[in-house]
DNA sequence: TTGTCAATAAATCAATTTCGTTGATTTATA
DNA sequence: TATAAATCAACGAAATTGATTTATTGACAA
């Protein structure tokens, strides 16, 4: 049998749920007026009155915008999210560098702190998270620090299972660590999850409810959006594109990864957005292969799942980007499909920043995203409760 | 922007909710007591009390079981579903054969006929259907014919693509003509979807809420269950798992079907439950063959979702069933799968008369499952609403 | 061994709270 | 003056809490 079962439905829910739903609304949407609201949730004029009103109390809706004039009858008073209203810490633990970022409840980076390394080692990003936090939290005022929702990190998982430098990340919790030495809730995640879930949250393009998210970096990763939610798994581990198997038994980060381009041309490439410079046969063969193993574990995944788009994004320069997801279009056209339709392919717009906005966007999502069905009661102030799963400890990654 | 937006709250949703999710208890667990339904779903005893009192006044559950002592304090009433509370229809579209069962409430099949054909072709599977399905209801009285919620149709999709002589499929809208002549709402869904969705609500086995399901079939196809529900995707072709590629530029279904058993033996299996007595040397074939796609893609399917179990079934005989599942185990254990969990793999529990069964859940599941987040409003009985989508006319299958 | 009674737990009754809806009203514009 | 946004006031649905009823077990005394 069946053992967790969805959650049942209690009016205190109700509230928690369509307050999240009206934020979602205008985080996508851009401000909207309390009209446009009630036709886009379903919900009557007075309801979007009542708790509009409750989330300009709480800081986390703004009125304060011009009244739109034009159409007959009384203006239309567009709502926006309260950049103010709440502060999210994002650290991503990188191959080549950790970042920190403090970002606001609008979306906007407001200090970003890095650490570069040979390969990322738990003490040393430990002591980076906390002694940066500190920084950039001492430029707060005691109002701003109180509404800091926690901290989200995107961290690839089994890291020690990737290079021999790496293997004391063996049995550590940075999780559970920072969440101590902050005092802070804390959320972790998979880096390739994470940046999907900025894309979805912050990315300015127009997505489907269900899409499949590919990120290129040192490490390939991704994510899967399915019915509007990011799907993480009951074990954390969905969206391990990079371990989707291609064919000659090879997984899809063997090939399609910015370390195998490195190590292709022997030199590490920048890490800022300048051009990448690359001779032009091992650029056509990389794009080849990637093009090839992307395609494979794309058309894999849409069978099983019904997917409409595809989205590839990843750490390099948008032209090389560009030129992956057309490769990929083409060699996925090449493919044999019977019974499953192609998707979209199309570039991510978030780039090189995914990940890092990803892991603030953690906190984010457990404290005001509309989530899975009702799962926790209402907390004193929004903001503070989690409809999804809390972080646990001891979890096995 | 994410267009679909997860729907708004309301009250009168809730009870709706709140019915299916006991509804749905009690069909995984068997019988239940007020007490355990309470502490199930996290709701008071006195809206379980509220609620079974009006599922038993609407007919849909049976106070009639024996008391059980034992424990100290009142004993415990148990509450059963009750078998006449819903029938259903449910039409299976087989490559050599189409079923038409009527079943019950509990999931028990009451009536069946067959239809045994060299190629299923549309006019013929109305006829039968519309024959059959009068047949059927001849016996029912009045009130069990007032409680009939509707028919669903297991269909593979495509089918045109499959064989010239399938040609007539093309155009043809099956889920509307049968509408239409049964003046009944009718729903459709891929044979190998509804075979999935039968091992979840009628198979004998504790399932988990994540899983990945296959069944082989003359056509090779399966099922995804996320958070506890069947994906279906927007354009109704999830679980197209007959579709997924496999290295040497082929697809599952061009390697593990009954279809290519039996073109490699050169004759038709019996299709009832005989033993097939397959020369050892084509058996070891297949399923080495069969075995090596059927892992690579499920192990592509957890690595994009994070699952713990894969189920395989199929219309074969149980022995062969089995002998597939423990080759396609060992198969995984041995490709190389870093980054992923591998799954436990298990055998199906119904065999050949999944998809049958799967047929009539489908508006089993439309009235009285618990369904995605809240999707329309509650009807004036139980039953008569759908909280996923309406089937469509103008579907591109 | 048997009869009585307290302890226990299920199920129900009554009152209250939360939250959304409906219909009337106010407000600002073309 | 017509129109549309936004609010006010009254109402209804569904859940919760705390008190009450009901049926059983187990202990203790006759």
């Amino acid at each position: 049998m069946t053992n967790a079962m969805p959650a049942a439905a209690v009016p205190q829910r109700l509230r928690s749920h369509n307050e999240r739903l009206i934020l979602w609304l205008i985080r996508r949407n851009g401000p909207m007026p309390r009209a446009a609201l009630a036709q886009a949730t379903g919900l009557s004029a007075q309801a979007v009155t009542n708790i509009t009103r409750e989330l300009i109390a709480d800081g986390l809706l703004d009125a304060g915008g011009e009244r739109q004039r034009g159409k007959v009858g009384q203006p239309l008073l567009p709502l926006a999210l309260a950049p103010d209203g709440a502060l999210f810490l994002g650290l991503k633990v990188g191959r080549r560098v950790a970042e920190l970022v403090l970002v606001d409840f609008a979306g906007q980076i407001r200090q970003m702190r890095a650490l570069p390394h040979a390969f990322p080692q738990p003490d040393a990003i430990r002591d980076f998270a906390v002694s940066a936090s500190a920084e950039l939290l001492a430029g707060l005022t005691e109002a701003q620090r109180a509404r800091l929702s926690g901290m989200g990190i995107a961290s690839p998982f089994y890291l020690w299972d990737w290079a021999r430098e790496m293997a004391p990340w063996r049995g550590r919790d940075l999780r559970q660590e920072l969440a101590q030495a902050l005092d802070l809730p804390v959320w972790l995640e998979n880096d390739g999850s994470c940046a999907c879930a900025a894309e979805m949250m912050f990315g300015t393009e127009e997505l489907p409810e269900d899409f499949l998210y590919f990120y290129l970096a040192h490490f390939g990763g991704g994510g899967v959006v399915l019915d509007g939610r990011l799907r993480l798994g009951p074990s954390r581990n969905a969206g391990a594109m990079g371990s989707f198997p291609v064919p000659g038994g090879q997984q899809l980060l063997d090939v399609a990864s910015v370390s195998t381009l490195e190590s292709r041309l022997g030199r590490e490439l920048p890490l800022e957005d300048e051009a990448w410079d690359l001779p032009p046969a091992t650029l056509r063969q990389w794009l080849d292969e990637s093009a090839r193993v992307l395609s494979h574990a794309a058309l894999g995944t849409v069978a099983a799942l019904d997917l409409p788009l595809v989205v590839i994004d990843g750490a390099m320069p948008a032209a090389l980007r560009d030129a992956l997801v057309a490769a990929t279009a083409e060699a996925l056209a090449g493919t044999r499909h019977h019974g499953v339709t192609l998707p979209e392919v199309r570039a991510g717009t978030l780039g090189r920043r995914a990940r890092t906005l990803g892991a603030a966007a953690l906190p984010l999502g457990a404290g005001f995203m509309p989530g899975g069905t009702f799962a926790a009661p209402r907390p004193p102030r929004l903001g503070q409760e989690t409809e999804g799963a809390q972080p646990r400890s001891g979890d096995d990654r």
